[in-house]
DNA sequence: AAGACTATACCGACCGGTTGGTATGTCGGT
DNA sequence: ACCGACATACCAACCGGTCGGTATAGTCTT
């Protein structure tokens, strides 16, 4: 029994860095600031979190846990058919694009390009919320490859990386742009590759498998 | 040509801005760790530039300039054929991922999410440096689609965004796995995507033979 | 049942070092 | 003599982190 009370201001600084943190960035972003956006004392930080990187590393568990909540809580996966639900989840992420942008973007996408070469601590913390995000979205896309005996030349698992790779690329570009539409058509894009992929199963049974090391 | 000498200073503070925001970010790399990794003295450092701001624009506009001479010297723009270039690009991003991480990611990618909120002189010029990019593999996109008189529900301008926006992705996910073989699978995603889109003449249903020279 | 002890949650003044930025001086070239 | 290109010393504000203290609730002892 480690955590069956909710301690009231441990989760207000985790929810006031995942606000301040996508809109300034980690670095930026100090203590100072996190606790006077939770309404807390530094007091109260130090004695919930042994540091700074110690709340980034729990704020990116945290953000691991409630977005899989999100996504698990989402419509897309009633449907019956494996395509379906991949199309689904990638419609579902061009739906909410919605608000500002600190509202829809990635909280470890922003932090691991910060702290990959100084944190690594951070970075692992970063690398396990988006390979267990991706880790959903290929269990539907190796079904699909299943349901339609696919056997192409890439694998599941590349391809769930990939979509992660577009929606993190689409969000810099709609912050470097200022405009949504950009990060909304890049995941068009997304959605217009997995048809192409899955609409081959006719034409290429024996498309050349790529040699890769 | 000796009368327009660049002072040396200055140039340090560039490239060792390149380098070391690559590696830790910018709002981690303070003004002194700048002078340290260019050689030179504070009183240089703000000789040149008005302020550590002013540092990160002229940054982003000078890997604007060399990263546009970089791509315009390279192989691939010797194809005749707009595709095969198109292509090329796509393959010559893949095949310049090597040394370490802060040797091939990209500079403006990193600094806008950390300064698009903050500070909108660093964003516009991280934006200025990804559009314009974007506009040169726009051409070629364009040009192709030209050749074979697609005409597809999708622009030359959304695909060029696109490829960045995998690119940057890509970044984001070698710099989390520290792994560049996910950076160089999800690239080769976007080249299958690309193949798909231009080889849909034979049995795209909605495509319009024998117009537009 | 009263007092003593303990654990947790939180407070905020305080510390040494670092931050971006400035003020003033030096020096070689023209 | 003067100007651009640096160098050096310095500053107030801020940084992450520490520390002694308080409030409150539960538990143990008597």
């Amino acid at each position: 029994m480690e955590s069956h009370d909710k301690p009231d201001a441990r989760s207000a600084l985790l929810s006031a860095a995942l606000r301040v943190i996508r809109t300034q960035g980690y670095s930026a972003t100090s203590v100072d600031t996190l606790c006077r956006a939770a309404g807390v004392t530094k007091g109260a930080f130090f004695h919930h979190f042994a540091s700074k990187e110690a709340l980034a590393v729990a704020a990116a568990q945290h953000w691991a846990i409630t977005t899989d909540a999100f996504f698990a809580a989402a419509p897309y996966h009633a449907h019956p058919d494996a395509l379906d639900r991949v199309l689904g989840y990638i419609d579902f992420r061009r739906a909410i694009l919605q608000g500002e942008l600190p509202d829809y973007t990635c909280l470890v996408g922003t932090m691991v390009q910060e702290t990959y070469a100084t944190a690594p601590a951070i970075r692992d913390a970063c690398a396990a919320s988006i390979t267990g995000h991706a880790a959903r979205v290929e269990a539907d896309i190796a079904a699909a490859m299943a349901d339609r005996g696919l056997r192409p030349g890439w694998t599941a698992r590349s391809l769930a990386l990939h979509t992660q790779a577009v929606l993190q690329g689409a969000f810099i570009l709609a912050k470097a742009t200022g405009d949504v539409t950009v990060a909304a058509d890049s995941i068009g894009h997304l959605r217009r590759y997995v048809e192409l992929l899955f609409s081959q199963d006719d034409a290429a049974a024996d498309h050349t498998p790529e040699r890769r090391s």
